[in-house]
Parts: C-alpha cells; structure tokens; sequence
DNA sequence: GTGCGCACGTA
DNA sequence: CGTACGTGCGCACG
C-alpha cells in the first residue's frame, strides 16, 4: 500500500491532516466503553483516550507535514438558524463526554497541534476551507472525520479517513472509493445526500428513495440541480413523493453544501508540524493516567519532534584490537567519562556485549567487547577497576551485574543520571535518559547535526554508526550528570545520592548477585499439597452449585453469588460487585451458605499454588533465587522487589508461613539470620512530634500497643483488655497513613462514632502527634514537598487541587511520605553500615534480602553470635533519634525458623 | 498479543 | 472513606 506520504516524496510537496475533532472524539466515545476509562478522581477519559490513539496512529501512518484539528463551537450555527430543526432530534451529549472535549485540547496544546473553531460554523466548514487552500497550495490532504458531508471535498488530492468501526480502523475514501460505496462521484454525495436524508443532523430525505434510486437519478440527469428542474419528467411512485418533497430536497442540499470560504487568518505555514513538548506532554498524560497511550507516543513520534535544540556532539570511534588502550590513555584521564554499557542483565547476573564511552574532552568511542584482545580487555579492566577514573552511567546496577559477570571490577562511579532524575521527582516511576535530556538539557538524543547542513540528521563527525547511539547516550550522560547534581544540590539531595543511592546500588546488586537458597524438594511438596486442596475445594464448591463454573472469574462469580444464588449484593466495583474475601466473609456470616466456604478456601489455596510455582520458575540453576530490586520505583523512597517479588512472600496464614520454610540456609553456611526494626514508624513519629507520650512509651520498655492504650484509657497497663490494645494499635498503625475515622471503624468493625471517640481520645492525650500531623500537611503545602530525615523530597502538587478528591489523596500522601520515607532512609543506611562493618571485620557472612524494616543475612560458620551484635548495633545506630530503633533478631535453617 | 481491572500478598 | 508496592488471572480489546 502506498500511503501519500510517500507517494508525495517531492520536496514541495507536503500533506496537510484535517481531523473533525468533535466527530473523531465522539466516535471514540461511543467505542470505547467508558466504564473502563477513567482517572482516580472519576475524571471520564474514554473519548480523550479514543482520540488520542486514533491521532497517534495517524500521524505514524500517515507522516503529515502539516496539521490541524477542527472543532465546533456550539450547536448555535448558520445551519441551524436556517432550518431550525438542524441536528434537533441529537440527545444532549451524554454527562460523560462532557469536559472530555476540553482534556483533548489539553493534548493537542501539549502536543502543539493548532486546533481551530469558528462561532457559528461547524468543525465541516474549517475543514473544507482549509482543504481548498491546501489543494491550491499544492498540498495533498487527509480528513479524518466521522461526518459523511466531507465526502464532497474528496479529490485526487483529497481522502477521507472514515472510521469504520471503533476508532482504528479507518476506512479510506478516494474518489473511487466514494463512487464504488455510494454510486456517485464526492462532489455530487451531497446531491445524493440531500435526496436521502440524513438522520444523523435531523434532515428528512425523500419517503421511499435510497442511495440506489437517488444515484440513479444523479447520474440520469446529470446532477441534483438537473433532477429539480426536470422533476416532472420523473414517474412512478417515487416520482410522486419526490415532488411533494421537492422543498426538503433543496433544503438538504443548502444546508448540506460546506462553506469554503471562511476567514480563518490561519496560513499553511502556521498549520506546518511543530516541535511538541515534551514535559507537557508528561503532564497532561500524568493527569489523565495515560501510561501506554505516553509510551506509544515516544515511540511512534520521532524523538527529534520533542526538542526544541538540537542534540549531541559526537565525535566518535569504534575501537579495533588493540585500540582501547592507547584511547584511554589519550581521552580518559582528563575528567569523567560517561559510560553506556549495551548487553542483558537479570537475575544477578548479565553480560556485556558494548559500552561506549564519552570523555569530558568531546572524544568517545565504541568498544564491542566480542573483539577485545587480551590487551584491550586488561586495560578496560584496570580502568573500570580504577576509583580514580571517575565515570557516569545512568541506570549502573544492572550493567554492574554484567561487569562482574565478565570478571571485571568497576569503581569510581561518580554519578548515576537514573538515581539523580529519581531523587529530583521520585513520583516518575520511568526515567529514560531521552526525556530527561530534553527536560533537562533541552536536547534530543541524537547527533548534533551541524549548521550548513541542518535538515541533514547523518551529518556524523565519524563514519562508523555502529554504536552511534550508544556514545550519544554516554555522552549525554556527562551533561545530564551535571545538570541532574546542580539541580540535586540546590534541593539538598546531593548528599543523598552521594551518600546513600548512589553506594547502595552496588549494595543491592551484591544481593542479587548472591541470591537466597531454595528447598526445592520442599517446594514441589508443598505445591502438591496446595494443588489437591484446590481440587478437592473446587470439587466441593460445583457439588453444591449443581454445575462448574470458572472459580477465578469474578463475572461468573457475581452472576452465581447475585443472581443464581440471590444473595445481597457487596460494595460496588467499576465493573459490578466486589468479590472479595472480606465481601464474601460477611455473605457468609449472612447466609452461612457453604459454596462461600468452599469459595474462599479454594481463593486461598490457589493463590498459595501459584505464588510457589512462582518461586519455582524464579530459582535459577545455582539453587538460588535471584530477585531484582528496583531502586527508583516507590515515591516515597522504598525498593521494590520484582522477578519475583520477594517482598510479599506470605507470613499471616500457617499456610503461607510453610512457604517461607523453603527460604533455606545455602550450602557452606549455617543458618539465615533475620533483623527487623520494630515499630519504627511509630518511633520516627516519636521523634518528628517530639510528642513526650509517645517518647516515654518507647522509653518505658514495656509493650508498645500496651503502654499507649494504658494512657488513652487511663487504667494501669496490667489491666489493658485485649480489645483496649487491638484498638490502639490499629489506631498507631493507621496514624502514618491519614487514617480516618470510618477506615477505623471499618477496620475494627466497630461504629463511626466510637472510632470518632477513639481519635479524640488518642489525640488528647498525644497531641504533638496530632500538631505534627497537621504541620507536615501544613508546610508541604506551602513548600510544594515533604521531606525525610535525611532530606529526600516527594512533591504533591495536588495539595491546592481545587478538587477534594485530589487534594485529600495528597494530603494522606502527605503524612505517609515523610515516616514511610525515613523509615527507608534508615534502613538504607543501615544496609551499608552492616555492609561495611562485615568487610571491615573481615567476616563471611552475607546480607541476601531487604523487606521494607527486615534484613536477612545467610550467617557463615561461627559468626553467629559476631554477626548479631554487629547487626544490632549498626541498625540501631543507623540515625540518631529520640528514641532508641529497636531491632529484633531470629536465626534458623529457614526464613520461617528464623522468626522471632 | 496487549491492556485493564480485580483480587491479594507484603511492609 | 489508609500509604507503598508486584503478580496472576479473566476479560475485552486488537
């Protein structure tokens, strides 16, 4: 197929998209169900979603050079004061698509893309106007529209893009097409049009002729005009109801006839593709929680589009045997080097088969590791190895695994680009080295093409592209490591990256690298016994119901629990009626119906199945299971744990806790030890309240929950119920995280007004807890960010979010950052003093997991009681606070004995 | 094949 | 109507 853009390859000529921007998003909306799109705060997206993809599609498909977007402005137009009935029967739109029109031109603005309307005309009249001017500029034209009255622009220069269903398959109508479909050529579907009627904008055509009849008449008489005026020559039936129509008809056809001539004081230069912006295209789609519709866009849209100024000077060589040391020697020594390393790397483990490096003196070269000479490959060594050969990478960790996997050492690493973008907004989640140089450097990752040949993107200093990319990133590197560490200082995050991220990356992949010992006899066993109990729980479950149904299917689920089985209906999900265990505890404790039982035991039982077969795959060929931590995913500061996740291996069900028996000590040590902080959240409130209560609770060595229910009840702590401490307790968790009154109530099933009391009692007596709290919502709405005790920011913009929803989201995102976030700096650098203090003893023991306040350690032989002491003290003493961090500490031959 | 919502595991 | 994550499944798109 031969798209006109390549058919238009001659230099002057160029190809203008037209889209009806009200048609398409309509269109959309009715596609895509809106049910299923939308925002957390119940903002409707599925026409804004709709419309977006159709335009990425068409852009990349298409590859127009110039473009606009039409829209209507009201329904108030010439049409309609002509013929007062226009498009009267249209239901207003529905309350779902309203507000979606302007979300789309949010896009559009962000994307800088000119969209165009004009007070009493429709979107179809801008379109044809600007259709005839781009066909005298000499322009081809695309109108992607779901209004069929375009039809008549079509030419040999001119296609409609016709939605044919749903928004990406566009049907696309030449003049052929047009003649084949509807038996007319486009300039007369309006003709025809007007005979047939259009039910679409409430105009009656002619009782009893069709598109078959009308063409026929068209053609016969050579036009519409030509029918009219020989009208009574026409017999028949029809002949008669085409006369009693006649006024309709001319009617039809005027208001159906596009006006072509409108003043839009918009030339074809203005409508010219333009550059579009990155970081609000970033914003935009943050808001309206777009995450693959983004990743389509930096993929289909070049990346030379999203920068305003040009790219990277690079003068570049790859490197032949024996070529690195005399380059190193030549480029190196003068300041950091950037590195980009090409390659795979999971599991612990990677290789390397490129890196590219960038030198502060403008040199960078290529170095394909599969063509090193023993010499090359000694001198890259001792270099990588050299901690005074500073160098940049971004996203070092997993290229670490791959150094050492090759039997290198890196050291001097200097910077990280990745960890720098992720201390500066750790709400990103992805920070790829493109968009950070055109946000921060405002430069595309590509080639600085040079002046006299600035259309020219090939005009490379060096004539080897192999790598070309890979010493543009290195090089972007360098600049971005600056620009990020500039930024960083002025945020007093300098010291955070320095200090902690940027050391503990290696930390982890040290982790990864060793990985944790698996039973994997204990492992098959285990998943034999989960898998009878499946069946033996779904077997129960059809003999009660009379017939199978799939268990895991939530729709079959509501269909038997609603409306087989008529039970009351749960709290409401985006899709109908929640499923979910506690739903289906309180069905049960209703009904007592035991298909609820079978139900629930078989959820369990299932989901214990499939996360030990995932253990299973995970364990790799040495025993051990490899995970992947992911040090610039949380906003808050934690790590996540992922391939598998090894930080919701589950402990509150006997069940599960069997699962954590299969986490065993490896060979050649003697036994895992674990380490976790207790309460430490509670203590970090402790000393930001400075609240004496809380600190003398923590002080008085007695049981926490205990101490603290004894001063909201006032009764001596022997005599604190059961219930008395189950309630406070869950109040102390719940406080972190902007608790409300009802969530208590729901979570200790008690009334709204008793947890109201609750609340008042607690804050009465601790009432720095409840200043402090409300001072970190304070300040961070008037700064912008939270911070933690080591000065890691979260910014919540959302704060002054004039919509409640939003704003409240951030005010518990808020008081939950700054304590989950300590809590990970703590234990972060507690991570790298045990770290330390193990190499500096000299000691053989390992740190092999991190769960959010646990480490686990495998424990060599004869350290045990040497790696406790050590464990405590450099945990306890990982920051200074008003209250002692206290650690406790198990040791087993299993995750699950050592338990304490 | 891909994306999304649900459900659920951890701290 | 309580924060922070990752995974697997079913389902509805394509």
């Amino acid at each position: 197929m031969t798209s006109p853009a390549q058919a238009g390859r001659a230099s002057d000529e160029g190809l203008l998209l037209l889209i009806d921007g009200h048609s398409v998003a309509y269109r959309a909306f009715f596609a895509l169900p809106v049910e299923n799109f939308s925002t957390t705060t119940g903002q409707h997206t599925n026409a804004v979603y709709g419309f977006t993809s159709m335009l990425i599609n068409v852009l990349r498909d298409e590859q127009p050079t110039h473009l606009a977007v039409a829209f209507d402005v009201s329904r108030q137009t010439f049409r309609s004061a002509l013929y007062g009935d226009y498009k009267a029967n249209r239901a207003a739109s529905p309350a779902e698509f309203a507000g979606q029109v302007a979300l789309i031109k949010e896009v559009l603005d962000a994307l800088n893309i000119v969209h165009l309307e004009l007070d009493g005309f429709e979107a179809d009249d801008i379109i044809a106007t600007l259709s005839l001017q781009a066909n005298e500029a000499g322009l081809k034209v695309l109108i992607c529209t779901g209004d069929r009255d375009t039809l008549q622009l079509v030419n040999p220069a001119t296609t409609v893009l016709y939605p044919r269903k749903g928004v990406s398959d566009l049907a696309r109508l030449t003049p052929e097409a047009v003649q084949e479909k509807y038996l007319v050529p486009p300039q007369r579907y309006p003709d025809l049009a007007a005979l047939v009627g259009e039910t679409s904008d409430n105009l009656p055509g002619v009782p009893g002729v069709g598109p078959k009849t009308a063409a026929k008449w068209i053609t016969t008489y050579d036009g519409l005009e030509n029918v009219i005026r020989r009208i009574d020559e026409i017999g028949g039936k029809v002949g008669d109801s085409l006369r009693a129509h006649r006024a309709d008809v001319v009617r039809n056809r005027e208001l159906n006839a596009l006006v072509r001539d409108l003043d839009l004081s918009v030339s074809m230069a203005e409508l010219k593709r333009r550059d579009w912006n990155r970081e609000a295209v970033h914003t935009v789609f943050d808001g309206l929680e777009f995450r693959v519709l983004r990743d389509r866009l930096m993929e289909t849209l070049p990346a030379e589009q999203s920068a305003p100024s040009g790219g990277f000077e690079v003068a570049g060589v790859a490197l032949g045997p024996d070529e690195v040391a005399p380059w190193l020697d030549d480029h190196a020594a003068g300041g950091v080097v950037g590195i980009d390393a090409t390659g795979v790397w999971r599991a612990g483990t990677g290789d390397i088969t490129g890196l590219a490096l960038a030198a502060s003196d403008g040199a960078a070269c290529w170095i394909d590791t599969a063509g090193l000479s023993p010499a090359d490959d000694a001198a890259l060594a001792a270099w990588l190895a050299d901690p005074a050969a500073p160098k940049a990478m971004h996203d070092s960790k997993g290229p670490l695994l791959a150094i050492w996997a090759r039997g290198w050492e890196l050291a001097g690493l200097a910077s990280d680009t990745q960890l720098a973008a992720y201390l500066l907004r750790p709400d990103q989640r992805v920070y790829d080295l493109g968009d950070l140089t055109a946000r921060h450097l405002k430069r595309e990752l590509a080639v600085e093409a040079s002046g006299a040949a600035a259309s020219d993107q090939l005009a490379f200093v060096f004539d080897e592209t192999v790598g070309t990319d890979a010493m543009i990133r290195a090089r972007a590197v360098i600049d971005l490591a600056a620009a990020l560490e500039a930024d960083l200082a002025e945020r007093g995050g300098a010291a955070l990256l320095r200090d902690v991220e940027l050391p503990l990356a290696r930390t982890l992949a040290t982790m990864e690298r060793v990985g944790v010992a698996i039973d994997v006899e204990h492992l098959a066993r285990l998943h034999s016994d989960f898998d009878t109990a499946v069946a033996t729980a779904e077997a129960d479950a059809f003999a009660v119901l009379g017939h199978s149904i799939n268990l895991g299917s939530p729709k079959q689920l509501q269909a038997v629990l609603f409306d087989e089985l008529g039970m009351p209906k749960t709290r409401r999900t985006q899709t109908g009626y929640t499923t979910d265990a506690e739903a289906l505890d309180g069905l049960y404790a209703r009904t007592e119906h035991p298909f609820l039982a079978h139900l629930l035991r078989h959820r369990d039982q299932i989901r214990l199945r499939q996360t030990v077969e995932g253990l299973q795959k995970a364990v790799a060929d040495d025993g051990r299971i490899h995970t992947t931590y992911v040090q610039t995913i949380a906003a808050t500061g934690r790590l996540s744990s992922t391939d598998p996740n090894l930080q919701n291996i589950p402990i509150r069900t006997e069940a599960g806790r069997r699962i954590r028996e299969a986490f065993v000590v490896g060979a050649g040590y003697q036994e895992l030890l674990t380490a976790d902080y207790s309460q430490i959240e509670m203590r970090i409130m402790a000393d930001a309240s400075e609240d004496a209560g809380l600190i003398e609770a923590f002080n008085s060595g007695e049981d926490f929950h205990t101490v603290m229910a004894a001063r909201v009840f006032g009764v001596p702590a022997d005599e604190v119920s059961g219930a008395q401490r189950a309630k406070i307790k869950a109040m102390n968790y719940g406080l972190a995280y902007g608790l409300s009154a009802f969530g208590l109530s729901q979570q200790l099933k008690i009334d709204v007004s008793e947890a109201k009391g609750l609340m008042v009692e607690y804050f009465e007596r601790f009432g720095h807890v409840r200043d402090y709290l409300h001072d970190v919502v304070d300040v961070a709405r008037r700064t912008g960010f939270t911070e933690t005790i080591l000065g890691r920011r979260r910014y919540l913009p959302d704060l002054t979010s004039s919509n409640r929803q939003r704003r409240e989201m951030a005010e518990r995102m808020a008081l939950n950052a700054p304590i989950q976030g300590s809590a990970a700096d703590i234990i972060k650098v507690a991570m790298l003093d045990v770290e330390a203090a193990l190499a500096r003893e000299g000691m053989a023991s390992r740190m092999l997991l991190q769960v959010h306040d646990e480490l686990v350690f495998e424990v060599a032989a004869g350290e045990a009681e040497a790696l406790e002491v050590l464990v405590r003290d450099r945990m306890g003493h990982a920051v200074d606070l008003a209250v002692p961090l206290e650690v406790s500490v198990g040791a087993g031959r299993s995750w699950h004995d050592a338990a304490h």
